[in-house]
Order: C-alpha cells, then structure tokens, then sequence
DNA sequence: CGGTTCCTTGAGGATGATCAACGAGGGTGG
DNA sequence: CCACCCTCGTTGATCATCCTCAAGGAACCG
C-alpha cells in the first residue's frame, strides 16, 4: 500500500538515491517532505546521550514515512537514515497535502495508514512497560511476523542483536541471554546463531 | 476539537451515562461504536497478570477515543474506564464511518487528530525507553501541561502519584523518590503534598 | 589470511521493584 | 464529637534484574 508512483511524478515528486546511513531527516527537524520509498529500507529512531537507542519502525519498498508531522506542523520526534543504499520519492510537503485535499481516496488511504500505526505503537508501549525482557523480544518477532508474511512456518529473522536490542530497549547482553532462554523453552530456534521463529 | 455535536445527533448518536470506574470498552473486544465525552474523564489503559498497568491516554471533556481501531477492523488494544461520572456519545461505527465518508473536513479533521496521537505517542515511547524515572516524569508532566494551557506559571498537578506512576510505568514509591529528587534541584515544586510544575 | 562485525560469557554493580510498616487527611456513622 | 476506615503519601531494607565492563570466540568477506 502507498500512493501511486505516476500520481507522485505527474505533482513533481523526484526520486533521490541515497547511500547506506544516509540521513533522510534528523530528530526536531522541521518536516517539508513526504518520503516513499522506491527501493531499500529506512530505520526511524531516537538515541540519547548515553548512545542507547530506540527504534520507532523500519520501513521498505513501497512504504511511505515521516508523515504524521506534515499534517500538525510539527518536528520530526526521530531521525530516519537508511540501512542500505536506497532510492527514495520525496514530494514537498505542500505539494503532498494538495493530492490529500483533491483526492479523498488517498485521504481515506493515509486515515487508515495513521490508524494502523497508532495501533501498532499502543501494542509496542503495552509491550515494553508491562513485560520482562522475553516478552519485549516476543512482541517484537510477533510485529515483523505480523508485517511479513504470517506463515505457520518458522522464519529466519533477519535481524542482528544488537538490533533487536535497539528495536526493544534492552542491551546486547540481554537480548542474547534471553534468546537463550527462549531456545530452552522452545519458543524460538537458534541453528548456528541464526534465529528462526 | 469534536465532532460537531449536533451532526452527531442527526446521525442517531445517543449520549450514555455512566458511573465512575465503569467499563466503556474492554480490551480485545471489537470496535462497534465511536465514544466522544459530553462530560467527565475517561482512562485508556492495559493491565498485566501483576497488576502493573501503564495509561495510554486521559480523555476529558469535548475528547473523542478509541477511533484508531474503528478504521482498521482490530480490536481495542487497550480498556477504557471512566474516571469520573461521566455522559459519552455513542454513534455505531458505520454511521461514523459515512459521516466521514460524507464530509472531507471531519475526515482530514481526524487526519490531523490521529497525526498528533502518534506523534505524542512517539514522543512517550522515546522517552520510556530511554530514560531515568526521573525524565518519563517530566515527560509526563510536560504532555500535561501541552494538552492544558501551557502557561508560563508553575500548576498544580491533579494527578495522584499512583496515577502517574501508572502513568509512566513505573512503582509508586519510585516515583515518589523521584519528586523528591525533582523538588531538590527545583525542577518542581512540592507544597504540602501538591506537585507543582 | 587479516580485518570486520557479530555473538557470547562471566563478574560486579546500579537501580528500580518489592515488602512491610506507618502517618496524615477526609469522610462517615454512631 | 469521636472512632473507624478509607485513600494517599512516605520511608527503609532487601531483592531481583538488567546494565556495564572486559574479554574472547565465531562467522564472513575482501
């Protein structure tokens, strides 16, 4: 799902072809685009001081980010750099909110974007506040499975540690520990450090 | 900013008392009406098996909530109980949905509404992952006074500790500790039990 | 083969949670 | 008016857990 890509060009719209940890937009950046991108993947999160961070979502062909500021005027509340080489459709923000006022199916459409993202982050704060370090893991391998393709076979998650670590909050040391913990019960299987669940 | 009520009216929406702490949705139960509060205060929240809970949000007077799963055919993520006595519209949730259908500025009206939950949600998530009990505190009270008037004085806070507590995710007496750290280096102002930020 | 990046383990420390107890204030009914 | 019982706030001691730091191993790639 995303706005059609010929709509997008006939309203100028460029496609920018940015290297792997490129950034898109910085945290409290001022939000005068609509991004959608084409090929290659983007991760959105915050970091503080101490170099721990949280990722707010990563996204992939075909998904548009960075939207809600341009509807409130407000900043950007996370940085977005891409995690591989990637191209990516940038349309001005006025320009953007124009096809919303004409068309009310791409309304509709970014109503339903909006209240799917709200879903999914109550689900992620429930998650992380309530729950030990497994069930933060769990929720997190449920959300990519849930994005992916939710077959009943076990997938190869392909994600590093340390990512999960930043996905969820926790340190390196901790979401290994705790995948270890979740082999034992057999929740998830681990065949040469590789994650299946 | 609401619904107007009259429309809401035209529409077949009734208005529904109810009594303090009583349950106007459960959590993963279907989503069959839009709720917007006359009158009193709403709680949105999740529970776990210990009884530690974490707030998703306050409703107050003019408030809609619980729309996101309206749109997207999900269950509540979350139960939502009254506060106070409270009087609430209910407009079933097809009505809703041809009100919007029906009239583009209540649709981008809530394109707006549900850009700023996730962005606030956002700005939650990043600093409850982050950050000392002290710093989900502050940014607790800072969403306060966003919503309230943000006056330049210091105001009273009309929260309990455990409604904070619950608020954040933290424990009451961690946050008890935490205000009087806060009061130490003047961050807030503690007046005969009243906090004041 | 050498250099990355990622994974793993152990020991020790910091911190929020837990448990237990008590105080203060407000409301209620006898 | 007082005794009682709520709810809310507070404190100290102890515990459990995740983080930190340090070190080394495994896998991958040019």
């Amino acid at each position: 799902m995303q706005i059609d890509l010929d709509l997008l060009y006939s309203w100028g719209a460029v496609a920018k072809k940015y290297k792997k940890n490129e950034i898109v937009f910085d945290e409290d950046e001022a939000a005068l685009f609509y991004y959608q991108i084409l090929d290659g993947s983007v991760r959105m999160y915050n970091s503080n001081d101490e170099g721990k961070e949280f990722t707010q979502g990563i996204f992939c062909n075909g998904d548009g980010f960075g939207e809600p500021p341009l509807f409130i005027d407000e900043t950007y509340p996370s940085k977005a750099i891409t995690i591989q080489d990637s191209t990516i459709i940038k349309l001005s923000k006025d320009k953007f909110l124009k096809i919303l006022d004409e068309s009310p199916s791409v309304q509709k459409y970014f109503l339903i974007l909006l209240a799917r993202k709200i879903h999914s982050k109550s689900k992620t704060s429930k998650e992380i506040i309530n729950q030990k370090p497994e069930f933060r893991i769990i929720a997190f391998l449920n959300s990519f499975k849930k994005k992916y393709g939710n077959t009943n076979d076990k997938v190869l998650i392909p994600y590093t540690r340390q990512e999960i670590a930043n996905y969820t909050g926790l340190r390196v040391e901790t979401v290994i520990r705790a995948f270890a913990k979740l082999s034992d019960c057999n929740k998830v299987e681990i065949i040469n450090h590789k994650i299946y669940y």
